[in-house]
DNA sequence: ACGAATATGAAATACCCTCATCAACTGATA
DNA sequence: TATCAGTTGATGAGGGTATTTCATATTCGT
């Protein structure tokens, strides 16, 4: 079992974390109707547990010129386990990925690229990823606009 | 103009905090090179000139219930703004749906789903997406592990 | 090269947070 | 009902932190 029992309290806490963790503990209690103390308390536990992660500031991807999102998707030359973490030890390594999934169905990888421009995204793709040795092809779609972007899982 | 001058000190700091946003100003300033005031003043500089955005707690998906990835391709019935309005509410209306972008190509959308299992999905893709009345089908492709998840815009 | 505008580091202050302690409360069990 | 383990809220000490102030340094345009 891997999942972690969350009472009403510690799902109200984890939703305004979520959306806000620079709140104060006050605030926070205040929100949630328990006390500070017991606050504290179940964020110690939640994040000892493993449920919380990492505190992060979001940055808006256009202030700092990365506004384009590029999918790809690739496929492998073959399945095998070495050139699986040899291909994601490269997708690991590029800060430009933000995203990497292994999936079902025809194609092997599902990739989330954030770039400055096609051209910027050229390079990526033809000088990293295509040209290396586990990958088979890929296909590339490009977006148009991000309409949602979050990261709360609802809980 | 929609990009921000950043020097270096600015893109140490927005790396910093990209991953570790609980960080002090004094340590943070160590690690930039800088003194702590003049960190908060650039923060507060990069806040209001709208690079900086929310500061958020990740939360581990699968300890809570909601391990599994779906990607899903959607295409509209029609283009009209009316139609494109109403199925963005739908999407900002729904917490399960973590991510959405319009595409370019064969689909006109793009959408990340967390759900706890495929039964879970099922409902969402009957009884939410395909029956909403923009909607003209849909394809959707499971993921079998996250390799990558990072919030880390390249700075 | 000059002055104006702006950014800087150091110091000071008031605030908040972390963490421990304690008594009261809850719920399950025998 | 008595007991026991776990949880709660209140409280307080202590240490650290955010934020302001101010004098100095740096940058920028002309």
């Amino acid at each position: 079992m891997n999942t972690f029992n969350l009472d009403p309290v510690d799902r109200k806490i984890l939703r305004i974390l979520q959306e806000q963790a620079d709140i104060s503990h006050a605030a926070l209690a205040e929100a949630v109707g328990a006390s500070a103390a017991s606050c504290w308390r179940r964020i110690k536990a939640l994040d000892t547990g493993g449920v919380l992660g990492k505190t992060v500031r979001l940055v808006n991807p256009e202030m700092v010129g990365r506004g384009l999102n590029v999918f790809c998707h690739v496929r492998m030359k073959s399945h095998d386990p070495v050139a699986r973490r040899s291909f994601e030890r490269f997708v690991e390594s590029h800060e430009e990925v933000l995203e990497c999934y292994s999936m079902s169905g025809e194609w092997d990888y599902l990739l989330r690229v954030v770039v400055a421009d096609v051209a910027d995204y050229e390079r990526l793709l033809m000088h990293g990823i295509l040209t290396h040795d586990a990958v088979a092809n890929s296909s590339s779609h490009f977006a148009l606009k991000s309409v949602k972007y979050s990261t709360a899982v609802p809980v």
